[in-house]
DNA sequence: TTGTATGCGTTATCAT
DNA sequence: ATGATAACGCATACAA
């Protein structure tokens, strides 16, 4: 014979003893079964019984035990995100995006840093998802391009979005921005106002972002008619280092290029660095874009002219299409970058 | 007659059904209490059965259920990371910090930016704890001065662990930074150059961080013998447009300071945009320090001097005391910064 | 519209 | 050293 009834006063330094569905249940006079329906919203209930039981549920405090609800629904409550730090302005944005769908919903974001050259990455995040038993990753550039890992994923039962800068999966699984057509703006824009001479430095080789940028650079430049200078063309890694790198290179062409375009903001703050030190003047001599928006991008001198991702409402819909796929927000796949125009930039010397 | 039996196949569609403890038990032979015995690593259990258990949960890839550990136990494997966004860059180290600990340990990490100027603030994060049933959570500068919310933290039966700049709590509840000696040593470096006439940036009142930093400043000018200059001390909010307001008051101030303590990095980028508007050369004519080593102190020109906290090994020992309190290594709770010395700082022009 | 019996996967109690 | 059985808190199937 189970006993169903509490002591009212929780014994001291026990932490602190919650009300059950039971205590409500009994309390309230009715079954647990019916306090149930209150907590589920189901539709047939008693205005009466279903007014009384809540009112029950507010004196006590009462709130669902997640773990048990859990068990009993055999899925669990936890959006899980996966990443390899791409930068933190942009993790930290997803995970406030994250957190704009899921909140006042039961749900709750865990997160993930992974190292991506480990050899144990799919083991690691294999054990992760069955472990917590996740109801759902988001899965982040550049791992998010991996599609080993979303396999892997399909393969636990768990659903995923994976945010990219290309068409990586169907809608239903994907954000991504238009990073070529965006790219191919913002050299329009140089174009525009007079430039000829645009150098660019690429992102490393393998990164799916890295590739639609180049693209839309070579797009950009065959729109304005001009043909692209293997002199003024290079590649780094994404970081400020290999920016600076990129920069003697590209600064010790004769004649100098008037523009470049960065495929992100560190390797553009790299190479101001570069033309800093040559005493080139920023904007009037060599104009600079970048790519991302990070937090350095304004706050350097002169602050960078970038192409900026919409984060958090990309993020925000990517959590939307996790928990609540069939949803027609959960339909939106493609988001617009737009160029964040600052001082980096003004027309080439006469 | 509850059926213990499982399909040998998964039935198409289904989402993969895990083997559950009670497979393991029928297939090894044994009562679901034994295989319970081996997974909690029971002291009292022969080898043999151990053995034998251990090889048929490797061979079915069977991994407890933690909702179901959890319901039992009465007790959740979540740690918590209640934050209102310091900056990208520590809150990415902290979460890096967290998971270095609890890698290899059944706790995830679930995290929850909040609005610290939010009046539901206290009611949000209690029905997250309670929702969640955090086993632990942890509270980042500014809101882990906030003694409501740690008594509610307490209140709900959840441990936890501030990080901050001061001795807010006990050592078995804090993780802190030695931020006045910091400064302290900041300064002596500054006067050890030479300079006699130091502006400083305080923080946004309020915050213990902006009060030690100021605290050290007062401290590192008394032990060189010099007199607060009031002219020569202003305050800003933490963020870089303060930081550029900031900048041209000092700069105002006749004769102008050779060298000045921001109280953060975004203040002294704000500060550093103002200097380089009037044509004043950092270092030679105006040093700058400042404080956190974000991203951002090492991507400005010149590269900032700053003071850097060791953000990740305090936020791996915050998890430590959280999940482990009674370990020796929870008892540390101070952490020394260190002085990153970069080329913004020089002695004063002659 | 509401209640009863049973299951979810694990641990705890108390046997043997 | 091992096992039978009852929790843990909630949801579902099926009755009533």
């Amino acid at each position: 014979m189970p006993k169903e009834s509490k002591p009212d006063v929780p014994a001291a330094g026990v932490p602190t003893a919650k009300p059950t569905i039971n205590d409500v249940a009994r309390i309230s006079g009715v079954s647990k079964k019916t306090v149930s329906r209150v907590i589920n919203k189901s539709p047939l209930l008693g205005q009466a019984t279903r007014e009384k039981v809540e009112a029950v549920i507010a004196e006590l405090g009462f709130v669902p035990n997640l773990q048990a609800r859990a068990l009993a629904l055999r899925r669990n409550f936890l959006i899980g995100l996966i990443h390899d730090n791409p930068n933190a302005q942009m993790v930290l944005g997803v995970q406030e995006g994250i957190l704009q769908t899921i909140r006042d919903t039961e749900f709750a974001l865990v997160v993930r840093p992974v190292d991506r050259h480990s050899p144990r990455l799919l083991d690691d995040i294999r054990h992760f998802i069955e472990q917590q038993r996740l109801y759902g990753v988001l899965l982040l550039p550049p791992i998010s391009e991996n599609d080993e890992l979303a396999a892997l994923c399909r393969e636990l039962g768990c659903t995923l979005v994976r945010m990219g800068s290309a068409e990586l999966d169907d809608e239903a699984h994907l954000v991504a921005s238009n990073d070529r057509q965006a790219v191919r703006e913002a050299v329009a824009w140089l174009t525009g106002l007079g430039h000829k001479r645009i150098g660019f430095i690429a992102g490393p080789t393998g990164f799916r972002s890295a590739y639609e940028r180049e693209q839309g650079f070579a797009e950009g430049l065959a729109e304005a008619g001009l043909t692209p200078d293997p002199a003024l063309a290079t590649r780094g890694d994404y970081k400020f280092e290999s920016g600076y790198e990129a920069g003697q290179r590209l600064l010790d062409a004769l004649p100098r290029p008037t523009a470049v375009f960065s495929s992100n903001d560190e390797m553009a703050a790299g190479l101001l660095h570069a033309a800093r030190e040559r005493g080139i003047d920023v904007p009037a001599q060599l104009s600079i874009i970048g790519f991302d928006d990070t937090a350095i991008a304004a706050h350097i001198w002169p602050p960078l002219t970038t192409v900026r991702w919409p984060i958090v409402p990309m993020a925000a819909a990517a959590a939307h299409k996790l928990i609540e796929p069939s949803d027609a927000l959960s339909r939106q796949a493609l988001f617009l970058s737009d160029l964040v125009r600052r001082a980096s930039v003004a027309p080439p010397e006469a």
